[in-house]
DNA sequence: TTTATTTCTTAAGATATCTTAAGTAGATTG
DNA sequence: CAATCTACTTAAGATATCTTAAGAAATAAA
């Protein structure tokens, strides 16, 4: 495995690692790469990986009722993505994940990152502290979800992350926004 | 500190504690006692503490641009709560935390955890756990909302809380779900 | 018990957002 | 270059939900 990549960074970024340390934690991490629209994840497998995304972008989505595909979650470059859900309970995952542009990830799966857990107590506390501010983004992010309109739900969106509003189509925003995308069209003309 | 409280078993739950373990852990909580609608946060302080409900019911809220208190958690016994985006960043905290009930709390201060934190590796991988627990149940909750309209939100609620629809007044419900009170009136007649 | 406060209900009109259906522009493939 | 598919726009009518205002019921206080 080679050893330089962002991830590193990363690390060091939460958690005073030593160069030993990462080396043997990494040396565990697989790289995968993806072409673009393919599956990471299926809806009904369970998710026994987590990714870290080295290069790209992908979304999480599940198919509604219509069979339409709802995106609640995108990804980009230094962002961990999983379905924590089917993570933590080992059920079938609800989404899937998918690329949008051609991916590079580094994945580990479960059991593998249990057994680091304790030979690294210092990467435990890593994802304490991660998944500390992912509860966070979460629910800010759900927050603003109930008390804007649509329209500056649009505006907060494009403000906030304007790196994604580029790289990704309008209607998958319109699908994460909760808003038809016949009704984002008439808000941006409005 | 009296130390048979449940939160041991909930402690005990996830993570094989010694008794001294536990002891020790304990012995840097504090007990709290408070009247029905007495504040435990207040919007605008930095939340230093989690809190654990021995006893009780609590609700978190935040005050939205009309003076509408906007309940988004309920917290009952055996539930922690906190505002996490405010004890991790140490920013001023969006919303408050206020008794619906007479509540009591064993509560713990941010740099204690941290202490305890070093000394208790087990104590970290309980919260590493938890938190990831808390994670599944937003994105969970926050889902649901996104995908059902009004009345299934509501007939889910009653559903899957059926203790709270006994403990909360009406209209909190109808905050927590996002319903005006009115609305959510005229879905139950129907 | 009487009064005051809190909680719940009813109904009419207003608004945000969706649905459907069609058309246009842009991108990708043959 | 033509043809096909993908993404975006427009507009009319339908629906869910909110707003406002008022009154009824229940609970707590005096």
């Amino acid at each position: 495995m080679k050893s330089n990549y962002s991830i590193k960074d990363h690390f060091n970024k939460y958690i005073d690692f030593t160069e030993i340390e990462i080396d043997d934690i990494l040396s565990h991490f697989t790289l995968a790469e993806f072409d673009k629209k393919e599956i990471l994840l299926r809806e009904g497998n369970v998710c026994n990986h987590k990714f870290f995304i080295i290069e790209g972008l992908v979304r999480s989505y599940h198919l509604d009722h219509k069979g339409n595909k709802k995106i609640n979650q995108f990804a980009i470059e230094n962002w961990w993505i999983t379905n924590i859900e089917s993570f933590v309970n080992e059920s079938p995952s609800l989404t899937s994940i998918e690329t949008i542009e051609p991916t590079k990830v580094l994945k580990i799966d479960k059991n593998t990152l249990e057994d680091l857990y304790i030979k690294h107590p210092k990467l435990e506390r890593y994802f304490r502290i991660i998944t500390e501010h992912m509860l966070v983004a979460i629910q800010r992010r759900y927050e603003v979800f109930l008390q804007l309109k649509s329209k500056d739900r649009y505006l907060n969106f494009i403000k906030n992350l304007p790196e994604f509003s580029q790289r990704v189509p309008q209607y998958m925003i319109a699908s994460y926004l909760e808003i038809t995308p016949e009704y984002l069209s008439e808000l941006r003309k409005a």
